[in-house]
RNA sequence: GGGGGAAUUCCCGAGUGGCCAAAGGGGACAGACUGUAAAUCUGCUGGCAAUGCCUUCGGUGGUUCGAAUCCACCUUCCCCCA
């Protein structure tokens, strides 16, 4: 098929792309901004996704499903037009869902049983039902319906578990095309992209890798990983990808991570990424800073009146003091944690920007030793 | 003036003779969080030379092998009757 995705500029393995989607061009490397159930948790809205830099907005399959009903959802126009977010918009698969809810599922070849985590009802999903869900709500890029296996796992699961995804994998794309050809399709330009499995065996990830790319997708994930292994595990595993990834299409690495994470992930190749991490943490008081992270409820801040961070030019550390952030935070008032996850999204979506910049200005060699470091730091 | 009740570790509040440094909340302090079942979860909260010792349950003095718990008086607070 035809790329969306070009690249711009190469330093190393990093990449500096950009890639077309219905919705909007997106720049990469990117950070995603994780909106599970069509908004971020943490009181940001669509709007806000503007002013924080936001590019591309990420929902989830499952709990979209689960309430209020992808069904509803295509009734009102899809789900660009339901959230009012008329950027790109990319849809897990509720593939991690078979991870997380592991308490309330079974899984065979048709597919993945859940227990809704709502109500308790009887809920199936297969490859099929994924892609029908992920067709109505109308986004941009649809992940395809995978087992996200937990590590550690032994390898002869993993080995099954790989071929099963790939066989779903098959079946996810035929599926798609078929719902998009239909006549109300909401986004008849959604695309579908593959996930690799194989937990830290790189023999599996590398073979499953290959069998995937030959069905030719418009962009490739990388999954499973950040559920358990050491950072250098996961960046050995990224790294063998590399090599047998395609190297015209977009490389999605799901779910990381930290802002070192995202850096090295970018210097083994890698141009998406999400997380939940910046609106989690912050919700809970943890700020990312270009000097590292800090715990804004500490009592060491009951009395200072500088910003979060004071290179930062984010609306929030334009106006409020951290002595201010903790006091809201302490008080359990819902501007704290709206205030914190505001910074946190701008943090990660800049932390992109420079990074795009610094591979613009063939300088991400040393970006990446001035930062990689210092940002996961606690200070 | 008469009668009744209560005082517990930062706060509220269990505990009525040994299993009590004292339940349970709250607050304070700290930690975790990676394709979100998470505005959640965990730890910690008298002191110390610490498998033990010391101080602590309004105050003082008793009873007892042993007292937050029983007795006497004192102090403060609450309720009822005049």
């Amino acid at each position: 098929m035809k790329t969306k995705f070009r690249i711009l500029k190469q330093e190393g393995h990093a990449r500096r792309g950009e890639f077309e989607t219905p919705h909007g061009t997106v720049q990469t490397p990117v950070f995603m901004n994780v909106g599970t159930q069509g908004a971020i948790k943490g009181a940001i809205s669509a709007a806000d996704l503007k002013t924080l830099g936001c590019q591309i907005e990420l929902s989830n399959t499952y709990h979209l499903h689960v309430r209020p009903g992808d069904g509803l959802i295509k009734e009102l126009g899809g789900l660009h037009r339901f959230m009012t977010w008329d950027g790109p918009i990319l849809t897990d698969s509720g593939g991690f869902q078979v991870f997380s809810l592991a308490q309330l599922r079974s899984i065979t070849e048709e597919g993945v049983r859940f227990n809704s985590h709502v109500d308790g009802r009887r809920i199936f999903m297969g490859p099929e039902e994924s892609m029908r869900i992920q067709a109505n709500l109308g986004s941009d890029i649809a992940m395809a319906f995978d087992e996200c296996v937990k590590i550690p796992s032994p390898k002869d699961y993993v080995a099954r578990s790989c071929d099963r995804t790939y066989r779903w994998l098959q079946r996810c794309k035929t599926a798609l095309a078929q719902y998009n050809r239909e006549e109300d399709a909401v986004n008849p330009g959604q695309m579908l992209f593959g996930i690799n499995q194989g937990a830290v065996f790189h023999d599996l990830r590398v073979e499953h890798m290959k069998k995937i790319a030959e069905l030719d997708l418009p962009g490739y994930a990388i999954g499973g990983l950040a559920v358990g292994e050491s950072h250098q595990e996961m960046y050995d595993t990224i790294q063998v990808l590399d090599e047998v990834m395609p190297k015209d299409k977009p490389r999605y690495l799901m779910g990381v991570g930290t802002p070192g994470n995202i850096i090295e992930g970018v210097y083994r190749g890698v141009d998406f990424f999400d997380c939940v991490m910046p609106a989690r943490n912050g919700r809970h008081g943890h700020l990312f800073t270009w000097q590292g992270i800090l715990n804004i409820k500490n009592e060491k801040y009951a009395r200072d009146s500088g910003p979060i961070d004071p290179v930062c030019g984010c609306p929030v550390c334009r106006r409020y003091s951290r002595a201010y952030l903790r006091h809201l935070f302490k008080a359990e008032e819902m501007l704290a944690m709206r205030l914190a996850v505001s910074h946190n999204l701008y943090f990660y979506n800049s932390l992109a920007k420079r990074i795009r910049d610094s591979l613009d200005s063939g300088s991400f060699g040393q970006f990446r030793r001035d930062f990689t470091e210092i940002l996961d730091k606690r200070i």
